[in-house]
DNA sequence: AAGCGCGATGTTAGCGCTTTCAACATTATA
DNA sequence: TATAATGTTGAAAGCGCTAACATCGCGCTT
């Protein structure tokens, strides 16, 4: 008992009076077990203070309770609703989530795909839909359910939730045109490394050439995540494009800090520029004037995924291996009102 | 080779005409093998797409590669930024995160802490210092390297980091009354099952009640994390209470709903009220005026307790077992100027 | 009363790796 | 040249558990 390695299962049986086997059969299928028995074991479990050792068990049975996650990153709040929705199901469940974050670095997903896959993962979700084709074979090879998060638009590996970032850019630059604007700048974040922001300027770029709109580069910026470089991007739009009459940000953070930049520079919005973000985080219905956005469904997303390899590991053949959860315009206060229609 | 069973290591050491032993030296003691075989060896994993099964050697060898960590919640921001802290140190060091999320209920913490310790991990953080005696006694006995973060303030199970959340509130408390305020009232997070947000109203009472101010009950709101409950806390607060002058928040969204709801009602920050927030989000110092707040070390925080682990594993001894990262008060334009000082 | 089926429990083997120890070849030392 | 030291590789055992099969005893059928 003060032995100071752990208790073995083995070491359980034995108080119980029972063999190894029986122990782990009141663990796994308490029903297989007489109750007498049953309870005489749980006895032994709780006075020897035993936690089963999955590791030796995942060896043996060769399956894990362990489904891998890998994001860009956890502080951007966009992906830390997804993760939500993935530990909510999986917890409920009984399996754990191994998280990784690549920081927006390909050749890091692939490093990471490949620690994640040594710890034989009983599936595995990533974010996005451009891979290493390193880390596309061996996310292959690797023979588990694998769902690629965020982006609906291109070849799937295995199984796909998300939504189409390129259809929504274009939806929401037809609701500006419908609401009047004629010269729509666009700013973004990064593309490199980054399929889901690609998508969204593609989609941005799209609508505007379809609609006969200006589609000039010096329309287009590029922006970190915050709401310093929402600020900074839309200063320097203003100042090489003061003809701009709205302006389409690829997050709500970016389009917040222009926002907030509006404000302190007397701009009127929408009066004198509408401002239409994409996330709708909870801060675009909160301030004032509330943020026009897209809406998407970041924790459905990791709650889909987490269902979606539960239900292959279970067998179900029936679970389709493309969710488009879609996307929602939310016409708020920084664009002009259209009619009631 | 078409097996569909993932290669392992006897099929590499046998293309690469070697036994298995060496294929373990090449991939964790390089420098022990000679260079023409290592040359083969690698070769041969390549070739037969080997990803190392580390479930089988962390029973060998008794050890894993992975760190536990049990946050509330993931979608709070707050602790998004811990979780990224530990995921980029742990990565750089070849370990990986376990994640698992509470939903801030301590039954559902044991349960996990079980869970997550059946995988034998290396090490293991948990939030907080109140857990149920059951949890304590599991961590106990695990003999791994634990580390309770976000609060200094009680007894801790082995490592601590984090800082006073009791010392932070009495010192803003202060800092209010220095810049006149007189009847505080105080708004912050449900203190069940959440030390950090438990010493955090004891701070304020504490300040209160040593500056002689009035501290009733009727001063002191709880609300849960959102922008709409901070606005809905400040309209009951002010219904019961009209006259106080100051509002110090539990944390930066509570306030900064606050906020809002002050700019929607024409009610003037600071003039009419001021009012104050907690942890220093980005949005704080972006938002018009910009939110007096207190600035806390979160990426520090998960940054730390993976180092303190790290260098326990390795069997550095003069780590010390606390460290208080501190806090900062930011005066920004939310609570009346002081004299330059 | 012999045989069958079934529930409850145990025995054996082995999952893929690492640890420990041994073996051998090569080089340095006396 | 003998011996020790060093470098390189391998053989055997076992980590803690579970899968598959074996065994036992009991009540039931015919």
């Amino acid at each position: 008992m003060d032995q100071h390695s752990p208790a073995r299962m083995e070491d359980v049986a034995q108080v119980a009076g029972v063999s190894a086997i029986t122990v782990s059969r009141v663990i796994h299928h308490p029903d297989k077990v007489a109750d007498a028995t049953r309870e005489r074991v749980l006895k032994a479990i709780e006075t020897t203070g035993y936690v089963p050792n999955r590791v030796a068990g995942s060896l043996a049975s060769n399956q894990t309770r362990i489904i891998g996650a890998l994001v860009p990153t956890v502080t951007n709040s966009i992906f830390a609703d997804t993760i939500d929705g993935l530990t909510d199901e999986l917890g409920a469940q009984g399996y754990q989530l191994l998280l990784g974050a690549t920081g927006y670095s390909l050749a890091e997903e692939t490093r990471l795909i490949n620690a994640i896959l040594a710890q034989r993962p009983a599936g595995i979700v990533v974010t996005g839909l451009q891979h290493e084709p390193a880390a596309e074979s061996l996310l292959r090879a690797a023979g588990i359910p694998v769902v690629e998060t965020w982006n609906v638009d291109g070849q799937p590996i295995d199984m796909t939730v998300g939504f189409s970032n390129f259809n929504a850019c274009h939806a929401m630059v037809e609701r500006l045109v419908a609401r009047g604007a004629r010269c729509i700048g666009y700013v973004g974040a990064p593309t490199l490394a980054n399929d889901r922001a690609a998508q969204r300027v593609a989609g941005y770029r799209a609508a505007v050439a379809k609609l006969g709109l200006e589609a000039s580069d010096s329309l287009v910026f590029e922006g970190k995540f915050s709401f310093a470089a929402g600020a900074g991007r839309l200063r320097d739009l203003l100042a090489t494009r003061p003809d701009v009459d709205a302006v389409f940000f690829g997050n709500d953070i970016l389009a917040l800090g222009a926002l907030f930049e509006c404000q302190r520079q007397g701009i009127r919005v929408p009066a004198d520029l509408a401002i239409a973000g994409f996330d709708d985080v909870e801060l675009a219905a909160s301030v004032a004037p509330a943020l026009t956005t897209v809406r998407i469904h970041r924790y459905e997303i990791g709650r889909q995924a987490a269902r979606m390899i539960l239900e292959r590991l279970r067998g179900d053949t029936t679970t389709p291996d493309l969710t488009d959860l879609g996307f929602e315009i939310i016409e708020r206060e920084t664009t002009p009102a259209g009619r009631a229609d």
